[in-house]
Order: structure tokens, then sequence, then C-alpha cells
DNA sequence: TGCCAGGCCGGGT
DNA sequence: ACCCGGCATGGC
């Protein structure tokens, strides 16, 4: 996965007119490309690897939950029917290193379950649903909510929908972007206003915000160096 | 050595 | 409608 896409970013359509809001949303865009260069998003082989690791990498360092997917392939469990099958507690004991695992076996449960009752097993089908209508499925599901139903929906079913987290959300209020009383939805309509809808821009853009996150936002020092710095002496 | 990771839920104000 | 504690491992 990653690399089946090699769409180019649409140009004109549905380009927003380019007031100063979508231009600094594509110029914040280009200038992260240009420093990191492509992420390779989503770390992951099929679609369904894709929607188990939204669940266990929530508030999770993704290096854990590389250890629980590990644990999953080594069983060769990775599948609908195999994760299916298994016992809460077992599924549990195999996803431990992923951290808060007795709650995440439960969602991943909770996952499967909607994928089987509804779909019967299979994300094809799944994805095949409209995509407004398959998000509100996803999001009453226990455990998960908005970014992890998007994180499904983008990097799983290729739909055109931005994700929105922590890390977007800070450093948008750091420059001064958004208040720090926007929510979900209101932010993730700012980009999806302003940006073409590319399910290829919003995978790469939103691995691009979190590589600048983890890279620059820890330690004011490194903020100074940061790719986005610019932004600092713009306004006003 | 404490703090924090690619959140979300449920209960209390 | 917000606010907060709980959930847990592993790396810096």
């Amino acid at each position: 996965m990653g690399k089946r896409n090699n769409r180019r970013i649409r140009s004109g359509k549905l380009a927003a007119p380019s007031p100063p809001a979508g231009n600094i949303l594509l110029d914040i865009y280009k200038r992260l490309f240009d420093y990191f260069g492509p992420q390779g998003w989503w770390p992951a082989d099929d679609a369904f690897e894709v929607a188990v690791g939204a669940i266990l990498t929530q508030n999770t360092a993704w290096r854990n939950v590389e250890k629980a997917i590990y644990n999953l392939k080594e069983e060769g469990l990775l599948n609908p029917p195999g994760l299916h099958g298994l016992s809460l507690e077992h599924l549990a004991s195999l996803i431990r290193p992923s951290g808060f695992y007795n709650v995440k076996a439960n969602r991943l449960k909770a996952f499967l379950d909607l994928l089987f009752n509804d779909y019967k097993g299979d994300l094809d089908i799944m994805f095949s649903e409209e995509a407004s209508r398959l998000r509100e499925r996803l999001l009453g599901v226990k455990g998960i909510g908005e970014e992890t139903a998007d994180s499904m929906l983008l990097y799983a079913g290729e739909v055109p929908i931005f994700v929105v987290d922590s890390y977007t959300k800070r450093i948008l209020f750091m420059h001064k972007i958004i208040s720090s009383a926007s929510d979900y939805r209101e932010v993730q309509q700012i980009f999806m206003k302003w940006l073409p809808h590319d399910p290829e821009l919003f995978n790469e853009y939103h691995a691009l915000i979190v590589k600048v996150g983890k890279d620059f936002c820890k330690k004011k020092p490194l903020c100074e160096r940061c790719p986005l710095s610019y932004l600092f002496s713009v306004d006003k």
C-alpha cells in the first residue's frame, strides 16, 4: 500500500479561488513536502492491516503498534476471519505491546462485528458503500472516533477525506490559522474547502503534519528550524 | 526518570 | 456543552 497511488494532484476544478487561507494551506503542504519528501503512508500490506493499525495506534507510538501487528502476522491472524475467531483474551495478549490492550481488543472486536454483520467480513464490500454513510456506520462502533474513522476511509478506502489529529490542531493553532476552540469537523472543513479532494494529497499532507509535529514541535530550539517557522513572521 | 505517543469513552459538572 | 480520569506499553 502507498505505492499504488501515482496520481498527480489535480489542478483546477475543485481548487479554491486562492484566497489567503487556501494559499497558506497549499503553501504549507509544498514546504513540508519539499523538506521531508513523501512519507509512504499508510505502512501496511493491505486495507485490513490499515484498519487494525488505525485502532491500535490511538494515543500510542507507532513503534509499539508495529510489535502488536507483528504478533498478529506471526500467528497468521491478521485477516478478518483470523481476528474474528479469536477470543478477547487471546487477542488482548497478542496486541499487548500497543498498550490499552483490553480496550483495544474490545474495539477491534466491535469493528469486526460491523464488518461481518453488515459487509460479510469483506473490506471491499464495506468500502463500496457511500462514504459519508460508511463514516457514520464506523462512528457508531464503540472505540472508533472521527480520526480513526477518517484514517480508515482515507488510508484503507482511498476516500478523499482529510484526517485531523492533535498535531494538526496544534500546528494550525500555533500559527494562528485556527482558534483553540476549533473542533474536529471545523478543522477538517478548512482543509477540504481549500484543497483539491485528492486522496493522494490528503494522504501525504496528514502524514507530513505528523512528521513535522514529531520532529519539530517537541522542544523550543527545534521550533526555530522548523520548515514552517516562516509562518511566524507573515501575519500582521 | 518522568513524560508522552498518529484517541476515545463514560461519568460528572 | 465542556472537562476529566481511565486505559498501558515502551522509548527517549
